[in-house]
RNA sequence: GUGGCUGUAGCUCAGUUGGUUAGAGCGCCGGUUUGUGGUACCGGAGGUCGGGGGUUCAAGACCCCUCAGCCACCCCA
């Protein structure tokens, strides 16, 4: 019988790989907290409107990257492609957009259905954060400091760059639009395939194409924060401003559009050059259409979503500091004991006890593997005297402790 | 979806212009040492050569298809 996979661009997460992304997830967590954002959980896969209508019917990921199918009920069910639809759904139909403001951080996988590579998987995980009812620059600057801050507890700061854009409201991008069309048409013939077909459908997103030509004609294309009207320039300007008060680097990048439909004002994206054609680590921006797009009252939102997997990639394994002890029962009797002894050290102290049925020689052997400090090893002869030894695996001091004292003895000795 | 590169043991990789029984290091298991580990020495297990088809007296190697991974386009976290 042949062996059983794994399906494309899927992971199994083992050991190493997992601590790194726990790491990933609990220290945003950890952040967002302090930011006063509470946890979330939405579920993984929603009606296909919920994800088709805010990320726009023409975007690359409704009409090729979704996974769709028809339940047996005969509903039309999406799993989700990205995090803030489900949250605002979630958010419109329990009643929240009266509420004031709405904080929240949330985590988990997410699916679409793209060619694998480096940082790039069908079934990938992602945290983010959304705050709702929010409409001041003032949060388009905490939002950012946040992801700026998460970066920098993970200890990748140094390769990665804040890159920062304003799309605009409404009115600014249909300006710029404009404008942006009418100049390239100019050049209509020197585009790249696929910028040609974006000239209709999304002329915004030939700004960050990577095609040579492409990128000469615009050099000369018009700026997007010339086509801002007042409103939309005032609140780029405070954000701005608010960033540089805060010590907060970025590049102002003109060609930054995001990929869906639902975004306005700022957009930002934190890049590192480390991991190939996959930089965007964590992105996000402000999507003040988006509840009344998804059928709430007109509510502001912004936010941001992390790519844990990319992360991950950038940080070194986890050292284990735990100090590990092994019980070690050289005979069947030892059993009982042994396990009572482990149950207790787990009760009343921190440390990680793992226990070892067998012969000594191997029970220390795996000691050794598992980089364990002490051993605490249990034979017949200990046994008849309520004793147990305790071996320093470091320095292979040993003593011989009552049953009673055992715990007492760990606790001092190591700390 | 398009193009390029790759696929040999658990891992990292050798394997000549097609030629006997496909190798090494690390790891794993056992022994030297029946209650004392890390080191050393000795031994062992482990492979449908990614899968399927074809060419040939003969294929790990050549051809076709397919699957998976990587890289780029694309897209995005």
């Amino acid at each position: 019988m042949n062996k059983l996979k794994r399906i494309k661009g899927t992971h199994d997460l083992l050991q190493q790989e997992k601590e790194k992304h726990l790491y990933v997830v609990n220290t945003a967590r950890k952040i967002a907290k302090k930011f006063g954002f509470d946890s979330i959980d939405t579920p993984i896969f929603e009606f296909t409107d919920v994800f088709s209508r805010p990320l726009g019917e023409t975007s690359d990921v409704v009409t090729k990257e979704m996974y769709t199918f028809e339940t047996r009920g005969g509903d039309c069910v999406t799993l989700r492609p990205e995090g803030t639809a489900g949250i605002v759904r979630a958010f419109i139909e329990n009643g929240l957009t009266q509420s004031g403001p709405f904080k929240v951080f949330y985590e988990g996988a997410m699916f679409r259905y793209e060619r694998p590579q480096k940082g790039r998987q069908r079934q990938f995980h992602q945290f983010g954060v959304e705050a709702l009812s929010l409409p001041k620059p003032a949060t388009d600057v905490e939002i950012i400091s946040m992801g700026q801050m998460i970066i920098e507890e993970l200890g990748i700061a140094k390769d990665i760059k804040l890159h920062i854009n304003s799309l605009g409201d409404q009115e600014s991008r249909d300006t710029y639009r404009k404008k942006l069309i009418s100049y390239l048409s100019d050049f209509k013939n020197d585009l790249s395939e696929d910028s040609k077909n974006r000239l209709e459908k999304n002329p915004l997103r030939i700004l960050d194409s990577k095609d040579k030509k492409d990128r000469e004609i615009l050099k000369n294309a018009p700026i997007y924060y010339d086509s801002l009207n007042d409103v939309s320039k005032q609140h780029f300007d405070d954000v701005l401003n608010g960033l540089e008060k805060l010590n907060i680097k970025f590049t102002l990048d003109n060609n930054m559009v995001r990929g869906f439909d639902y975004y306005c004002h700022t957009a930002f994206e934190f890049i590192t050059n480390s991991l190939g054609a996959q930089g965007t680590v964590l992105g996000g921006g402000r999507y003040d259409n988006l509840c009344e797009i998804m059928g709430g009252n007109p509510t502001s939102g912004i936010g941001f979503a992390g790519g844990i997997e990319r992360l991950a990639l950038m940080i070194d394994n986890i050292s284990e500091k735990n100090n590990k002890i092994v019980v070690i029962g050289i005979d069947g009797e030892t059993q009982k004991i042994g396990l009572k002894i482990a149950n207790e050290l787990r009760y009343k102290t921190d440390f990680v006890i793992e226990t070892f049925f067998g012969n000594l020689k191997k029970g220390l052997k795996y000691s050794d593997k598992i980089n364990a400090n002490t051993a605490i090893i249990l034979g017949e002869d200990e046994l008849s005297k309520k004793t147990a030894i305790i071996r320093d695996l470091k320095s292979g001091e040993q003593q011989e402790i009552k049953f009673d004292e055992i715990c007492n003895y760990i606790k001092k000795g190591n700390k």
